[in-house]
DNA sequence: CAGGATGGTTTACAGTGTAAACATGGCTTG
DNA sequence: CAAGCCATGTTTACACTGTAAACCATCCTG
């Protein structure tokens, strides 16, 4: 009853893995998910990989890798990062059930060509391959960032309608606190819903820019 | 065999999550083992939270909480801003383990005290409400991002040594092109071990300063 | 005192990751 | 060609998970 001939590698099965997740979520994949849809034993993809989590590793990896975020060449550099960090929000967005997976993120291959046509394209706008270095982290520091308050905000939406003020306690140290905390809290949720990216990448590109000048002087 | 007069409350439940979490970690807790910590059945706890999840959540929010990174008043609001980022960064590396749940942070009245304090504090600088609001936001960006990559590094360190050769696929397409990889990997290693904090945090702090010289003229 | 909250217990279930031992085809080597 | 190793897949089993359901004891209140 054993294939033999048709023998799965890495490859495909993280394939398969990307195929569940599409449908149910990183966070209801099992290995018997993925092992049914290859019509295989559970236990056979452990010849592949140590453990579930260096199958997810891997999956993440690929799915960055599918986003292929890095633009064309030419674009002047401001619009080439922007272009990078917001296709990488996007992807993560997409399917933001990998978000608790965001702390194991493995520095691939994939992600190490990444950092390099970052580099390389900081580094033909001026920047010192140091200050590429450090602009390149920054920015996947807020995108990063940016999909973890997307997901809260997603993560909320469900159980709660959108009322903040379940969680504002009911009997006040003083109303005028409490007043204010709603005012705040009003903003909040306005800024909650906008497009996490768009808050702190502008940020981040306007103080590369402020180094850029202030090197070439 | 009841208690009866000695009655748990969240409170007693979270506390006792943040011990149990303190010892074996945020991913090796179990409504099972804080529970036996508190002598107590399992399902008591499903009396105080709906789910799991809802426990962790209000842990995350203790935790958040107990690390107290409100600063003085009365340092200029640059260093402010860094010790509320930096005491969030620090509190959260204390305990990587939570990194899996950034994305599900929820916006409790402590959170919002803190965004409270913050937009005060930079209103009280010059900055508009909308500006703070956005600095605020940019800032926990950075924070959770800094988080996350530190915690890549902290997961790669345990089952690879620190080479990230492994990694480089070993038939490359050129070898020049494998030799940048491999220098640009080099350097990233570097990065990699940095404070992730200070890569990001600058930057936005700095582009908050032109801001409000911009605003100001 | 009746009756509902409140906070606890017991039992049970469906599902998880994965260790261990075993089977089988194909490739390499004597 | 035969022998044997290695890669791949299977089966079985185990310990452990979150949690639904039903039940029980105590207390507070009308």
């Amino acid at each position: 009853m054993t294939k033999a001939r048709n023998a799965l590698n890495r490859a495909a099965y993280v394939a398969a893995a990307l195929d569940v997740i599409g449908e149910v979520g990183v966070d209801k994949l099992s290995m018997r998910n993925v092992a049914n849809r290859l019509n295989v034993s559970p236990m056979a993809m452990y010849k592949h990989f140590p453990a579930k989590d260096d199958l997810l590793a891997a999956s993440l990896e690929e799915f960055i890798s599918r986003a292929n975020v890095v633009p064309d060449a030419g674009l002047p550099w401001e619009q080439w990062v922007g272009r990078v960090a917001r296709g990488m929000y996007e992807a993560l967005c997409g399917e933001l059930t990998w978000v608790p997976l965001l702390g194991s993120l493995r520095v691939g291959s994939q992600a190490i060509a990444v950092t390099e046509a970052f580099v390389g394209k900081l580094c033909a706008a001026g920047f010192s391959v140091e200050q590429a270095l450090h602009a390149y982290f920054a920015v996947i520091q807020v995108v990063v960032g940016a999909v973890c308050l997307r997901a809260s905000l997603a993560a909320r939406t469900g159980p709660r309608p959108g009322s903040l003020d379940a969680v504002v306690p009911p009997s006040g140290t003083g109303s005028a606190r409490r007043k204010k905390m709603k005012a705040v809290s009003g903003e909040l949720e306005v800024f909650l819903r906008r497009d996490q990216i768009e808050i702190g990448l502008p940020l981040v590109i306007d103080a590369l820019r402020a180094q850029l000048k202030e090197t070439r002087i």
